[in-house]
DNA sequence: TTGCGTGCAAAGGTTTTGCATGGCA
DNA sequence: TGCCATGCAAAACCTTTGCACGCAA
């Protein structure tokens, strides 16, 4: 029995083991599904939601729901220990559709500010920017 | 012929009309839908969808897509003369799911910062910050 | 008369649920 | 032995697309 006070099956090992092998990279459910055939290690989707869901509760990893018909994107962002890391926040490019990190001094305090002014407090694993990035904005 | 280059409709017009009287409202395409049914000028929901994508290109709507699963959000934002009014931005409360308007003067820095120091340039319409609003975090 | 607008029905695609089976402790 | 985990199949659901008909200009 682990820390999520539940059984430990293979599947959730193998997963545990593959996420934690790429960290800060974005996957879908669909990338674990085929990385896992390819690896003679079948994970049945459902399991794959099931044991991603019950993931992000536990902080261990981020989901981002970009868009509606699209498949949802997750991302390892470790924190296992509850050490309470800094968090990570993204930035969506409209156009080419890269999901990409932001590390930015700027976000802690307006974080503070919002939480000092307007009450509220923001999730930063959930809030993503939207906008359009360098590389595209050049095209044009 | 008007604006949009396109022909001119009662369904369009009673859309418009419905949602200009209700700035600042959020609704979804089956919000419009039993509205329009209930004031016995049904709309199919093919032509509201349609009718509000158009919308959202024009710049006269906002559209969320808070989550996937859940219908999307829209806003009527005005701007019909493009007179590049004050954009704005919204904070969704991840426990009672309200969608409330953030009138801060710290957001137009930060996408001036974002802009400056990230080349990224963000965009006001379809950024929305997750987290707990006030009230919930009181009842806790 | 031309061609866009409309709306029903069906498709599309991700995520969830039902349920029988299998595996952990 | 007792439950939880697994995964197939089917459901659920919002949104888009196909298509025939209607209506604006």
């Amino acid at each position: 029995m682990n820390s999520r006070g539940k059984y430990k099956t293979k599947q959730y090992d193998e997963l545990l083991k593959y996420v934690r092998s790429i960290p800060g990279t974005h996957f879908t459910v669909g990338d674990i599904h085929n990385h896992m055939k390819e690896q003679g290690k079948s994970i049945g989707a459902t399991t794959l939601y099931r044991h991603l869901d019950r993931m992000v509760d536990e902080g261990l990893v981020s989901k981002f729901n970009i868009d509606p018909r699209t498949p949802a994107c997750y991302e390892y962002t470790g924190n296992e220990d509850n050490t309470g890391e800094e968090a990570c926040y993204h930035m969506k490019c409209e156009v080419c559709g890269k999901l990409i990190h932001l590390h930015c001094e700027m976000i802690p305090e307006l974080g503070e500010h919002l939480f000092q002014h307007h009450g509220f407090k923001i999730d930063p694993l959930r809030t993503v920017f939207y906008g359009i990035c360098e590389d595209c904005r050049e095209e044009e």
